[in-house]
DNA sequence: TTTAAGATTAATAAATCATTAATAAAAAAC
DNA sequence: GTTTTTTATTAATGATTTATTAATCTTAAA
């Protein structure tokens, strides 16, 4: 079962996460302070850590960068705790690293079922990237690595597929797909998308992306 | 604009509560018994309940749970008013189902601005997906999950799923309908929603939609 | 400057979706 | 119980969206 590192400066409010995640199995570990974590987080590599915005001396964000600044700990799910009071902007966290939010206080139910709902999709993105038939979108290199094969792709294809498979089963409307690949400012007609997803459906092979008519393309790893 | 229902034993207190409300643009309703609240949620469906805790005969928690109980007011939003932040109460309510509280005297300002957020968080919630008893209305991929099954919907079919299951068990008069999904000044004959309706039947399976013959159609889980 | 790969478009084909029309069934009104 | 109104059903038609292909235009490299 997963380990979950809970990060607030109130005792009260670790207690009662503590006590609904230990009950749902998992393994809790507790820290007040901003430096705790990040030696915790050292020790016990947890799965995901709830962490807490306003806390005195190092803050959340502060804490998440820390922590997201050593790769070893790139696969670490970090999940902020806010006040509803504050202000949607204090989520500028999520662009620091996080992967999600609650707002306190949280029903124990939505808890559970967000930390659960998080370490699947982890879970998930680690089978995903592991899979041997399916293929990994080299970045740097700009090339699909499918097996053996290396699949050099031009750019705007390789960005439309970036882009697809970056939120896999996700939708992209057509309006979305031109804004991101080829930019607000160029105007290319709606063909240009259909004839670049056939050539990456021709160059990949199999069911990978989906159209989803009326609306615009999905990348899945189903089929 | 919202409707919101106050529930609260002591007159003044649902007074203010209404003024500031309804000065807001809210549509209010006023309940100052737990068996009233009860029976107007069937008959309104409100977006959000105020509810007061501490009330002589049905207090809030016990309404609370008796709304709850209903899946069809899985969507209304509670926000409990207590007396003092008294912990106990705090976690009872949100366990409950409850989604926020506030602590009585509230500032309208707070108030407002609390209520606000609570309808924008449902909101926003809603445009990605909707959970409903046995199936889920995902936005974002499109389609509809029901157990392991994806159920993939039509464009037209797909939004006036999406409309009738907004808000389960009222009806939608066809005028509503055609409006919502086809636009104003888009026409097309009566019969163009029967053909749907009967087509979201099939895929579905089981009674989900019904006809209110003369009126229109609804959404609902009984039957 | 030439050339080739890539990007875009245009035109046509194919597929899917939406709508209608006609008839049947059901419910409500008389 | 019959008539009228409303909804269901079915199949056919119409409209819209996407796929495909080939041709044209760009761009960057040779």
């Amino acid at each position: 079962m997963a380990t979950i590192l809970i990060v607030d400066d109130e005792d009260d409010i670790r207690q009662i996460l503590a006590y609904n995640l230990i009950k749902e199995g998992f393994t809790v570990l507790e820290a007040s302070r901003g430096v705790e974590a990040l030696s915790l987080c050292e020790t016990h590599k947890p799965d995901l850590i709830l962490l807490d915005v306003m806390m005195p001396g190092m803050d959340g964000i502060e804490v998440c960068e820390a922590i997201k600044s050593n790769p070893a700990n790139n696969s670490i799910i970090i999940c902020f705790l806010t006040a509803r009071s504050e202000d949607y902007s204090q989520i500028a966290g999520l662009d620091v690293g996080g992967d999600d939010y609650v707002n306190k206080p949280v029903k124990p139910k939505v808890l559970i079922s967000r930390v659960h709902a998080l370490l699947r999709r982890k879970e998930e993105a680690e089978l995903v990237s592991r899979e041997l038939n399916d293929f990994t979108i080299n970045r740097e290199k700009y090339i699909i690595e499918k097996g053996d094969l290396e699949i050099r792709l031009p750019r705007k294809e390789f960005e439309l597929l970036s882009l697809l498979a970056s939120k896999p089963d996700y939708v992209f409307k057509r309006e979305s797909i031109l804004e991101k690949v080829w930019g607000t400012d160029i105007v290319v007609g709606d063909r240009t998308i259909d004839v670049h997803i056939r050539k990456l459906r021709e160059k990949l092979g199999g069911q990978y992306i989906q159209t989803v008519k009326g609306i615009g393309y999905k990348f899945t790893w189903n089929n």
